[in-house]
DNA sequence: GCAAAAGTGTTTCGTTTACACCCATGC
DNA sequence: GCATGGGTGTAAACGAAACACTTTTGC
């Protein structure tokens, strides 16, 4: 608050009553086959230098929140992601020391397969959420509520599949769904109530050269998003390669949207989870 | 936008880059007993005189975006609501025709008790939710919006004993449960899950004279209060006391809020309604 | 070849649903 | 006294949970 006089000084935007500045921050969730992670910026400037931060920055004027969040998420990360969440707006009044900020918080849902070019991302890292490094502002009570959140609407939204590339066996779904909600699962229940919901579809194996092919390429490409997933910091920590169990590889599954849609439409359908 | 530059000319307040003005919006959730009913302020000047609108307005600067919420709610309807749920943070570009404001919404929930005194509220006044007159900018929306969180929330939270009186009887609580979730549940078996959630408890009725009296004079207010519930425009449109129904005394519940604390803390506690 | 994960059905149990009668009250 | 809503139990159907062995793969 001290600092407005300075600001006002150079200021261009003049209003009859005080306005707070409106920022957007961005939870992004990883999923890298074992763990739930989220994706952090190191801040290179005060406040807060040096610490861990959401992905975001101020709302432009003439953009929306969700416009401002994804434009804000791309150039800290260089992640195009095709939709976000709202789930809540902090407004203490010290949140930010400059001055009064209000942040408009989303959550987001990466792919595996869109965290490869993470050239852009030099600042950005992956980290396991148990293993969460201190987080400037409040961004700490940010995250806890962002996953309230996602743990109550994975009831209601085929969240999961955004977490998941296009093709995922049901130990993968499985996994997932274990690591948001906190809890175990039967496989064969799991694999029945996954089925009956109607929103899953088997994907045919077409077991020639070209899927072959495309299963070489595929565990490749597997290990470098892991590898990108789990950033040097996280190795370091207490992630290791020969940690990684040993996968079969299993009948894939992919997301029917439409059915899906269709199934919503219906009645008040529930994903029960 | 247009109008920025004659703020400005007037405005104290100055800043290197444009921020929107921060408003908040309350939607205030009654029940008659019958009905939900959402509360309106008819707008005095412009834009959008003459219509209907929730009751909100311009977050100070010093205080958070709940405490606004809360002022501005009893400076333009006298209600002192204990709480507000956050459920939406409204960002279209041109959302407001006078300049960039952003708006936080609330959804809040009324009893039949928290009306009665109200005198303060000249303009304000209930409408059935299924017959509400149209509405400030994008207020439709966020009725929308509103009341579909709700829906959400009431399988999650005891909701349901914000909108009622201290004591309650089943069907009461029965037809609210209806009247949010649009569907019909059997009276029995509505019964047994209330019941064993574990969260009710049944008031023991003393029936002594200073009963008898309270029953005599609970009535009175009760007739009191949907008169306050159902103002003037809405009795007029479709609503007449003969229509009301014959109700016998019924037994009285009470919501048991320790209990629920300790039980919300043990597991994940579901309403599952 | 061995260890670890994937795949698959059936039985049991608990929960949800459907349903009908008598009683109390207001008119 | 009659019409309306309040109060209560039981049986059937359904969905959820528990459970073990065989097959496939990676090493």
């Amino acid at each position: 608050m001290r600092q407005i006089y300075t600001i006002m000084e150079q200021g261009k935007y003049c209003y009859k009553y005080p306005h707070p500045a409106v920022t957007t921050d961005c939870v992004v969730f990883g999923f890298d086959g074992k763990r739930l992670n989220i994706l952090l910026i190191e801040r290179g400037g005060e406040p807060f230098k040096g610490c861990w931060a959401f992905p975001g920055g101020f709302m432009n004027i003439n953009e929306t929140a969700e416009q401002g969040a994804m434009r804000e998420l791309c150039e800290e990360t260089g992640l195009n992601l095709e939709y976000l969440k709202q789930f809540g707006t902090f407004t203490a009044v010290n949140r930010d020391p400059r001055e009064r900020v209000i942040t408009i918080a989303f959550y987001a849902l990466a792919r595996k397969s869109d965290v490869q070019g993470g050239d852009d991302a030099a600042k950005a890292q992956w980290f396991p959420i148990e293993d969460v490094p201190p987080l400037a502002f409040d961004h700490d009570y940010i995250l806890r509520k962002a996953t309230e959140q996602l743990k109550k609407d994975i009831h209601f939204e085929p969240i999961g599949f955004g977490l998941l590339d296009e093709q995922f066996t049901m130990p993968e779904l499985q996994r997932l769904y274990e690591s948001i909600l906190g809890v175990h699962f039967d496989r064969r229940n799991f694999y029945k109530k996954m089925m009956q919901t109607g929103i899953l579809e088997e994907s045919e194996e077409e077991m020639d050269e070209s899927e072959s092919r495309y299963f070489g390429e595929r565990k490749e490409m597997c290990s470098m998003s892991i590898d990108a997933l789990f950033g040097s910091a996280a190795r370091e920590s207490q992630h290791h390669y020969s940690e990684e169990p040993r996968r079969r590889k299993g009948t894939k599954f992919s997301f029917n949207k439409e059915r899906y849609e269709r199934l919503k439409e219906d009645k008040n359908f529930r994903l029960e989870f």
